[in-house]
RNA sequence: GGGCCCAUGGCUUAGGUUGGUUAGAGCGUCCGGCUGAUAACCGGGAGGUCGAGAGUUCAAAUCUCUCUGGGCCCA
């Protein structure tokens, strides 16, 4: 017996049920843990847990589950099938620093390192609980419980290890970096911070004057940081840029040619030239307070130089910008920087010694402008960043910093890169790609204190030391390390070591690192890789999948590619699917503070997780999508409340036949249509998966779903009451491969639905597995696909719509049979689909006959009338002879004759345009047609007819009785009935008809007992009683 | 300022690589039908300048360019 299938439990109900199912019985861990020859590299890109996760969390996890369903019912091993935590940064910290009041660095050091970093370790586990609950609730199978975690000793250890390469390849040095500095806070800011902060100012905007060494004219430059001026180093042209010397009033002046206009109104072109051949003139700097040893103080030229505003010549300043500190890097001029760490200039410049640079811009005007260096002053209104916390302008400010020098492996990344299958694939070249071509050094360090410790230990006499393990770090200590030694400040902090080169006494250097390489490294050092786990890894890496959002690009996938390409020279991964950002309902971020944020748990616990996940995975992952309860509601009736519908169908049957699933034939042509129509449907699925296109793979799932419920079963309903034979036998078989296919394949989509209709369907009949994810993933059987059936199919589908909407143009109500429809087509092809098809036709017609035909046998007549106005000029005074001619003619021969060319008439040349051809459907046919295809219904209702049209009236009321006595489908019953003499007539004629489909053991024209209703059917009058029998 | 992506009925969207009938579906809506799978199903109607403009072409939702709006990333 198969278990009945409930139609009114809820979704969440039985996702309940089959969550305790699961866990119970370890399920996730019998289908894991099976050691395979086949293994699948996975690794789950690490969330924080100290925020709850939103709905865009549970976008990621459930492409994640497809994937690890798919590839574990599929024969191979996940390995690892483990989750993991991101646990370190600055956002750690912040959330610290609010819970304790505390906003400064200062605060924190007096607060206690020790304390600070324990209250850090317990905010990263904070919402731990909810995402393993989201995780569960949504079906997302992985391991929890051995998840690794960026914070533990044996994960910085293998951070440790990978430093230490990458540091032995000469590759992780200081250095120095322009960053958005917040002088009052003594602190860089993190692009994100800065981006809170921007706002609109007005600022100066001043063109100065530079002397140029060799000639008796200026170089005219544009700035809106006067303050910098004072430590400029060089002025930049562009090579292609065209550029004029000009007489203004006493003096010559080099600018753009293009900005000339905006800057003197009356100057004279004296000279025009290109800006190459600028390059390399010397001028005179502007102030001597700082200067480069090397070189400086000349014209070089820079891509970066544009004619939007300014002068068309740059003036360069190294500690301030990063194009000027990369310039001056790249052209050898040094560092100077005359202003200190609290943005106030230092006492090398004692003008100005002690001022907040952007305070001291109105006396280096004043100064420029006493000297005759101030050419022009405006002011110009423009958004400048400001520090989020407390308001200062931010300076770009070159500070002391640790990188690695990707920049120089470039080209390995790239190549990496290549390896790689993106998905969507524009990121691969696009914004990932290009990412790579413009690759900047990674600076590593942070001036922080929740972080994995930069491993680097320095001694007064500039030796530098990376450690790469503890036990290279006891070693090298001075004194064993604490008790409670931990891989994490301050217990680093206070380990010394002796110099390996001059045996003096190393100092750690005070950084940790950015956290974006602690999870770059987990393809290794979840495993603890290389101290152990050296199998694990071999067998997952490169991992073969991963996926995360779109924000993971300079992210994650980043840092993986980065570090996996410098240490293994391969990329971390082989697939990236990348998800695009999910929306509120009408399009918009969600966030917290707008209030439109959805709360998973909710959604899951209104919606239903399965409803969710199929919403989710219908529709181009990459693309952003909104969601909301409602959208996500859809998939319930759509899909999942069809499937159980057909799924309770099957069960009711099947129980009261006894069916049990045998060795069968299937002959029926409607059972082969869906038997080739269930290997297309793996197939599909199989190789849209493979192609990272789940959106492809659902919507072909849920459009077979729709094949099997409104053509397949729908056609097929009476086979299974009222068959017999190998007929209802070759139904039910059919069937019941279909579904045990179709929940297979739907299991990694929806895991909880098929879980439950496979345990109620499937393992009752058949010895299989506790669960259908322990299961193996379809295979498409070759043999079963019939593409030209499934072709005929498709026409037989089209006839039947167009005989559908020919019925309803008769406005003859469906239950009323007819004797014939009419397809006429001329392509023998659809004649034939349409004769495989003929009963189903007819049965969904409602018609008796189905006639084939090709357009000679349609039901209508041609009518053929000489066009006047074409004989009227060609035949002038014999014109009304002709029509008559043509009047006279043979209809059809002379209308197949015009169609090959012009006919002879008794001496008269006719031709096609000289007659009006008509196609008059008969009076009895009503027509639809399309493309070719043509459909008549034959509307003439005789005797017989009528009385069948009454007698499934009569049925159709009984059959609403037995429903609202909500009878037991195999109940059988007494009917009376009393009425219109015309009723009564069709009854008695049919009555073995009406007592076969309605289970009456009699049916007397008598008032009788029971349930009585009085019935109207067309105007006539008819009373019902229905009694159930003992 | 730079890069990438997106824009299709009231709503959610498919299709876009490979240009080719009348742009396909679902939800909603209106009319009709069906009725022992029934919160389902079938037929039909209303509703689309495929963001705007230009170009290529016999032919453009699709390819190219420009613009507008939105998003993300970077500066």
């Amino acid at each position: 017996m198969f278990q009945s299938i409930d139609t009114d439990t809820s979704l969440q109900e039985l996702e309940k049920e089959v969550r305790r199912f699961w866990e119970k019985n370890n399920i996730l861990s019998k289908t894991r843990s099976r050691e395979r020859d086949k293994k699948f590299g996975f690794t789950e890109g690490p969330p924080t847990a100290n925020g709850l996760p939103h709905i865009g969390h549970v976008l990621t996890r459930v492409i994640k589950d497809i994937y690890l369903r798919y590839k574990t019912m599929d024969g191979y091993q996940i390995v690892p099938n483990i989750a993991g935590w991101d646990t370190h940064g600055l956002p750690v910290e912040i959330e610290v620093e609010k819970e304790l009041g505390i906003d400064s660095k200062e605060e924190i050091l007096e607060f206690g390192l020790e304390k600070f970093n324990e209250l850090c370790k317990e905010s990263v586990f904070k919402y731990e609980k909810e995402w393993r609950e989201m995780s569960e609730r949504i079906g997302f199978w992985i391991d929890y419980d051995n998840a690794y975690i960026t914070m533990e000793d044996d994960y910085i250890e293998s951070v440790w290890w990978s430093l230490k390469e990458i540091w032995e390849a000469g590759l992780l040095e200081e250095g120095h970096k322009v960053v958005p500095y917040c002088p009052r806070c003594g602190t860089p800011l993190s692009s994100h911070e800065v981006a809170q902060g921007y706002e609109q100012v007005r600022d100066p905007s001043i063109y100065v004057r530079f002397k140029l060494k060799d000639e008796d004219a200026y170089l005219l430059a544009w700035t809106t940081t006067p303050w910098t001026l004072i430590s400029n180093q060089l002025l930049v042209v562009g090579k292609d840029i065209d550029y004029v010397l000009v007489q203004h009033e006493d003096e010559r002046y080099y600018l753009a040619e293009a900005l000339l206009d905006e800057i003197f109104e009356d100057a004279d072109i004296v000279q025009r030239l290109k800006g190459k051949e600028l390059i390399g003139s010397e001028y005179e700097p502007m102030f001597d307070y700082v200067t480069s040893k090397s070189k400086s103080h000349y014209i070089t030229h820079a891509d970066f130089v544009s004619l939007d505003e300014g002068t068309g010549i740059v003036h360069i300043a190294p500690a301030f910008g990063l194009e000027d500190h990369e310039l001056c890097q790249a052209e050898g001029v040094d560092l100077v920087n005359p202003v200190d760490e609290s943005g106030k200039f230092k006492k090398v410049v004692p003008d100005y010694a002690g001022k907040f640079v952007k305070e001291a811009d109105g006396q280096i005007m004043t100064d420029l402008y006493e000297r005759g260096d101030l050419v022009k002053r405006e002011s110009v209104k423009h958004t400048y960043p400001f520090c989020w916390r407390c308001d200062s302008p931010l300076l770009y400010y070159a500070l002391e910093s640790w990188f690695i020098r990707t920049s120089k492996e470039k080209n390995r990344l790239i190549e990496n890169n290549d390896r790689v299958r993106w998905k969507p694939e524009h990121l691969k070249h696009g914004r990932f790609g290009n990412f790579l071509e413009d690759l900047k050094d990674w600076s590593l360090s942070r001036n922080r204190f929740w972080g994995t410790p930069l491993p680097i230990w320095t001694c007064q006499n500039g030796h530098e030391h990376c450690v790469g393990s503890k036990k290279e770090l006891e070693e090298m200590a001075t004194a064993p390390l604490e008790d409670d030694f931990e891989l994490h400040r301050p217990w680093v902090d206070r380990v010394k070591l002796s110099c390996p080169e001059c045996d003096e006494i190393m100092t750690r250097v005070e950084y940790v690192i950015d956290c974006w390489y602690d999870s770059g490294s987990a393809p290794f050092a979840q495993f603890h890789y290389p101290f152990e786990g050296e199998d694990d890894f071999q067998e997952s890496f490169p991992i073969d999948f991963i996926t995360e959002a779109l924000d993971q690009t300079r992210g994650w996938f980043y840092s993986l590619l980065a570090i996996s390409s410098l240490l293994f020279d391969e990329p971390a991964y082989l697939s990236c699917l990348t998800l695009g950002l999910v929306l509120d309902e009408d399009g918009e971020k969600m966030s917290k503070s707008k209030g439109n944020a959805v709360d998973p748990m909710e959604a899951i616990e209104n919606v239903g997780a399965d409803a969710i996940r199929l919403y989710f995975l219908s529709m181009p992952v990459w693309k952003s999508s909104r969601f909301s309860e409602e959208l996500a509601k859809e998939k319930i009736n759509k899909t999942i409340n069809t499937l159980i519908n057909i799924s309770s169908f099957f069960v009711n049957n099947a129980n009261i036949d006894g069916f049990i699933p045998n060795e069968y034939e299937p002959t029926d042509e409607l059972d082969l249509w869906l038997l080739s129509k269930k290997n297309t449907l793996v197939n599909e699925v199989r190789k849209e998966l493979d192609d990272l296109n789940v959106h492809k793979a659902t919507q072909a799932i849920e459009g077979f779903v729709q094949d099997v419920s409104n053509w397949y079963l729908r056609l097929s309903r009476r086979r299974f009451w009222e068959g017999e034979g190998e007929d209802k036998n070759s139904a039910y078989n059919t069937l019941f491969d279909t579904l045990k296919t179709l929940l297979k394949s739907m299991a990694p989509f929806t895991p909880f639905l098929a879980e439950r209709l496979y345990r109620k369907i499937v393992l009752p009949v058949e010895n299989g597995a506790e669960s259908i994810h322990l299961l193996d993933y379809p295979v498409s059987n070759l043999e079963e696909v019939d593409e030209e059936l499934e072709d005929y199919m498709d026409t037989v589908i089209r006839v039947a719509e167009l005989g559908r909407n020919a019925r309803q143009r008769s406005g003859i109500k469906l239950r009323q049979p007819l004797n014939k429809a009419i397809v006429v087509t001329q392509s023998k092809h659809e004649r034939k689909a349409v004769n495989i098809y003929r009963k189903l036709l007819g049965n969904e017609l409602n018609v008796k006959k189905i006639k084939i035909t090709d357009p000679s046998g349609a039901p209508t007549s041609t009518e053929i009338e000489p066009d006047l106005s074409s004989l009227g000029p060609k035949f002038k005074g014999q014109a009304n002879k002709v029509a008559s001619l043509i009047k006279k003619a043979d209809v059809e021969w002379l209308v197949s004759s015009l169609k090959e060319g012009d006919v002879n008439l008794e001496g008269y040349t006719i031709a096609k345009e000289d007659v009006n051809i008509k196609e008059s459907v008969d009076d009895s046919f009503t027509l639809s047609k399309d493309d070719g295809l043509e459909v008549y219904i034959d509307t003439i209702i005789d005797e017989e007819l009528e009385i069948e049209g009454i007698t499934r009236d009569v049925v159709r009321r009984i059959q609403t009785m037995r429903k609202e006595l909500d009878l037991g489908y195999t109940q059988r019953i007494k009917t009376n009935y009393v009425g219109d003499p015309r009723i009564e007539e069709a009854v008695s004629e049919m009555e073995s008809y009406i007592l076969k489909e309605t289970l009456s053991d009699s049916i007397v024209n008598e008032e009788g007992y029971g349930y009585h209703k009085d019935w109207q059917i067309d105007g006539r009058e008819l009373k019902l009683w229905v009694d159930p029998v003992e």
